[in-house]
DNA sequence: AATGAATGAGGCTTCATTCAT
DNA sequence: CATGAATGAAGCCTCATTCAT
């Protein structure tokens, strides 16, 4: 057994799942090498044997990411109803599981992007992903079939994403003031808030008797 | 006559008008004393004149951004109906004028709050200074005496500052892709797409008859 | 079949002739290990196997370079006129075969010895071998005996290579612009303008029927 | 006065003395920023005021290096016969003064010059303007028109060099066993011994009255 | 008030060498 | 015999900050 057998003995995740920790506690720039090897429990050399760069690392953490994402997507595919499936990604950010994508992090992805063309083409890929793929959920939900209203499923989608990620920023600067399940009952409430913009009554009924999706 | 002559000789506002234009660019941590001291045409040494430290410039910008919340606010108390006051707010990030508020530099802000125990307590202080503002802007409207529906204007407007700053995010990894006038038409058609929550027929016929807003 | 099978299967000579292809390429502080591990085709470790460290490479490789010294006296020794004899050293530097002694190589044995005592020791030893050897050769030559001038055969020696060692250092200026061909000739073009200064007519006359002695 | 007063207040050429120092003892790649800046008494960072990495403080010892020859071929085209102006260059390498050229580092420069193209061109331009020199100055002296013999000025010029750098490249490996006096000596009397390949028994006669060139 | 030379700690990265397999 | 993962020291370079002028 190697001297480190934190669950994984991937290397690789290893190290990802390291940086992932210091980069949501202290942010890309301000986390050195020596942070991520300290946290991972190796040297810093080490590192340098499965990533190119430190850049490399951010990247990698970004296909990461997205790999999240699809999970996210396939998962909101299954659920029995529109609600239930959005609201999935409504509370997709509130576990501080490691493994899971954390706020703070996706706050500085979004302010590196602004700078880092490699990083930024990994975002917007992201994104794209994302709302394809939401925007396709709303699509051919029965909800939408029975009573949408005036507002087409890709703005639907737009919006959605905007309050989602809108509350995320407000979440980093609360901070440790807000308890995950504070923040998972309020992403909740935003969601059905925004619920009757896009679906007239009977739909809205629906939404009111579902009950709220448990932790995971 | 120098570089720098924008009706205020003051060097305070120049260093952080220098430093505004940088940290957009680079971000808090990419961006060197020098380039500030570069970019505002005067020396390194001076800058420690007017600020204890970076950190202090840092701390200093949210301030000024503070400054500017509130004339936003002032602005949008003497706007001839809500939507128009809203609407101040929505179009606020899209001037690139250098004394704007830059998309990219707000989310650094965001990112650095999660980490910077003193940025946080600023930031967290502009926030609450805007949502009690635009709570009461709401609140004591006629729109919403007249013909408010289930939503409290508090909600009303965490809802609308979400939406907001989602949007914000999304802008910047878009980047130069998207036009100032765009972005503007995208944030103003998105707190359109929300007025119909907030407010009955009444108040959505008044939207649609009052004119966009112009530029400033 | 792996890429080495030059005769030799020993380990040795193949990580010498690696690193000689590195040492040539990049001079040996530039050369690191894993680079002369994948010119050979091993890995890293085994390099340690047979050498105890990157110093031990250096100097085994110098003591390579005496073994092929001692070859071109070997050669030179049995060569018909003094003239050929001389030739041999003269070209030798001139040919890119692998196993062959190259010009960048070469003068950064000289630029290590002023610093490595361990490789300064072992270069003096093989100047030393090469003077002796080429000043027996000359003593004892035919044409020494029949025509000398003044210069005594050490001396002589001392002049030729210093001329050969110089033009080295100035084909590892010109690098890729000269071809082998070239510096061949230049080389030999040097030693027959040399020669009048060693030996009065007689000699001289045999020296320019001699056919240009062929590669290799 | 500042805290470093070693003769040169300026920075740059302080630090270029004190890497000439450590280039001739260690080599350029064996030498780290950190001795330069420690033989020069200031701290790392300063010298990245100066020069733009280390590349570039090996490039501006070559330009120095141009200077110095430049300096030398001025004073030979004054010497009252050709056989003192080449004396002049013959010389140039044995005295250690620090801002004199040191003949570990001239190896060390056509060493890097095989890989470091920047280098490389320099270098290459010395070598040009060197040889031009020379063979100006060979072509136009007294002795030249009064009793040359067959060789070409510029096939001399090329003969005494290469002569003088394989002398450069042997002393390297003597290092401190010779002293700068017996170089100073052995480097003449090469010269002198190729002299009547040049020329003939009149140039001769007044080369062997002529005294030894003293010091400087 | 203003400059910019100077410092030195710290960040990213490389690499000789070791060692478990 | 052979591999290549692992280490950690050391190298190059940057940068916040200070201070003499």
């Amino acid at each position: 057994m190697p001297p480190f057998a934190n669950g994984s003995t991937d290397r690789r995740a290893q190290i990802l799942s390291a940086a992932m920790v210091c980069f949501a506690k202290c942010g890309f720039h301000q986390t050195s090498m020596h942070d991520i090897s300290e946290q991972a429990g190796i040297s810093v050399g080490l590192i340098y044997r499965y990533f190119e760069s430190k850049d490399a690392v951010i990247s990698a953490m970004v296909d990461d990411h997205k790999r999240v994402v699809q999970e996210l997507l396939k998962r909101a595919r299954q659920a029995p109803s529109l609600l239930e499936a959005l609201e999935i990604f409504f509370t997709a950010h509130c576990c501080a599981n490691q493994r899971q994508i954390q706020s703070a992090f996706v706050v500085d992805l979004f302010a590196e992007s602004s700078r880092n063309p490699r990083v930024r083409r990994l975002v917007r890929d992201v994104l794209d992903t994302l709302m394809e793929g939401v925007t396709d959920l709303i699509a051919h939900s029965a909800e939408t079939r029975r009573c949408r209203k005036g507002m087409k499923p890709r703005e639907m989608a737009e919006l959605l994403f905007a309050a989602l990620r809108g509350m995320l920023m407000r979440d980093v600067v609360d901070a440790a003031a807000v308890s995950d399940a504070a923040r998972r009952e309020r992403q909740i409430k935003m969601l059905r808030r925004l619920w009757p913009l896009f679906f007239s009554s009977e739909a809205n009924r629906a939404a009111k008797k579902s009950p709220v999706a448990t932790t995971r």
